[in-house]
This record gives structure tokens, sequence and C-alpha cells, in this order.
DNA sequence: CCATCATTCACCCAAACGGTTGACTGACTT
DNA sequence: AAGTCAGTCAACCGTTTGGGTGAATGATGG
């Protein structure tokens, strides 16, 4: 049906921007730092690396991108916070693969027992 | 300690290459395919989709070098066979991500609280 | 009125990435 | 002896990416 696979179409977009956000080290880095710390600005988060600050403003988009981080705007301070849903996706995403696995290796074992009734 | 520490790097090396690994759409969907067909050959693999067999052959390399994927080899034919094992290195991180972000929390309430008394 | 501050925007650069093509290897088929 | 087959290696191309710099914005504080 149309409508279902929009829906799966748009949840592996989703899927791909959370993969590729937490795929880079710094950015990972970040969502730690973010999670213990609570939200923060900018400002602050690149205070902990010596990468610039306009490095970090890019990482923070991309994060902000796939929703793994939300941003508070009061006035020129960007308050950061971490997301922890996205993750779910991709959790999500893991179950499938392992459930696709192994329904192809019930059904190999199916076979085999068939076999031995032969 | 040393030792911990370099067991630690080793496992963030490791958490690093799968997600960066499962971050390409190509890997996911290959991924996907071994899951519920079995071991393929590469070309086998490459058969399914318009890229070619040189292009799996590196993508197989990259999930291989992941262990997202394991390979056996009978003479000219490479069996490549999905390997569920380093997911759960993603789970993990996932959780201790959550496990951080509650520990603040609480931390938060508790002050709360602490607060209320005075 | 001028400086400061937090952030974004517009470029620039080098490295990495996904993909291609072409040559090579080594056994099996004809 | 020649050709096919499965896969790798090496070189290349265009795009993306992570990083940097410098300027712009726009209210706030001297």
């Amino acid at each position: 049906m149309l409508f279902t696979h929009m829906v799966e179409r748009q949840e592996a977009d989703r899927l791909a921007a959370i993969l590729k956000a937490s795929s880079d080290p710094s950015r990972r880095s970040i969502l730690t730092l973010l999670a213990q710390e609570g939200p923060l600005r900018i400002t602050d988060i690149a205070a902990r690396y010596d990468i610039s600050l306009n490095s970090v403003s890019k990482h923070i988009k991309v994060l902000e991108a796939a929703g793994l981080v939300t941003r508070r705007t009061e006035w020129r301070e960007h308050l950061i916070e971490i997301q922890m849903e996205p993750l779910s996706l991709v959790d999500q995403w893991f179950n499938e693969l392992r459930s696709i696995w192994a329904l192809r290796l019930d059904a190999l074992e199916a076979a085999l027992k068939e076999d031995d009734n032969d």
C-alpha cells in the first residue's frame, strides 16, 4: 500500500540520519557529554574540545537533524539537550534484523525435520 | 588502570567501526539480504543490486572489518555470512548513554528534594 | 556610540568515501 | 591451449565530510 511505503521510507531516512550522526566520534562524545551534564550552550560544549566553536555548531546541526538533540533558543543562547527517543529506532532495526535471521533459521530447522520423515 | 583503558579504547574502536559500517544504506541493505537469505557468495549479492561486483566486494570488506559479517572461503567462492553479535555492542553503548542520563536526573531530583527541606 | 557575546553563514581545504574500470590470479571446462 | 569464473588489487573520479577562518547579526553594557 502506498501510504505504508511512504511511512517506511520516512522511517528509513530517519534511521539513516541517526546512524550517520552517531557514526562520528566527536558527535558520540558530545552526546555523552550532554547525557552527563544536561543541557549545555554550544559555547560550553566547544570549551570541552579543542575543535572550533564553528565545528561544534555544525555537529550540533547534524545531531539536531537526526533528532538526537533539541535546541531551546533563549535569545542568543542556544540550550542543547540530548534526546534519547531516536535511539529506539536503531534498536528497532536491530530487532527486525535479528527476527528476520531467526525466521530463516526456523524455516531451515523445519525443513530438516521434514527430511527426517522421508 | 592502564589495562582497562586499553580494553575501553579497543571497544570504542570496535563500536566506531560497527556504527560507520552500518551508516551506509547499501551496506544495511546487504545485511538485511544476508539475514533473510543466509550465507551468500559475493557474486550473488552483487546480482541483487545495480552496483558493480567490485563495489560490493569493498562493502563486504568494511562489514567484515566491523565483524558484522564473516567469510568462509572455499577456493574461489567466498561465502559471506551475517554476524549478529556486534550489534550488542551498539545496544551496550545506548544503554550506557541512557543510564548516564538517568543518573543525572536522579541526582537532580535528589537535589530538589533537598531544597524542599530547607 | 563602541565593544562584547553567542551563534550562524559563506568559503576554503584536505581527507575519506562510494563508485567505476581494467588488469591479475588460478583452477575448471572445452 | 584457450576461455570462463570469482574475487581482489590498484588507480581514478566526483561528492561528502570534518575541520578551519573571517565576516555578519543583533541585543546588551560601558
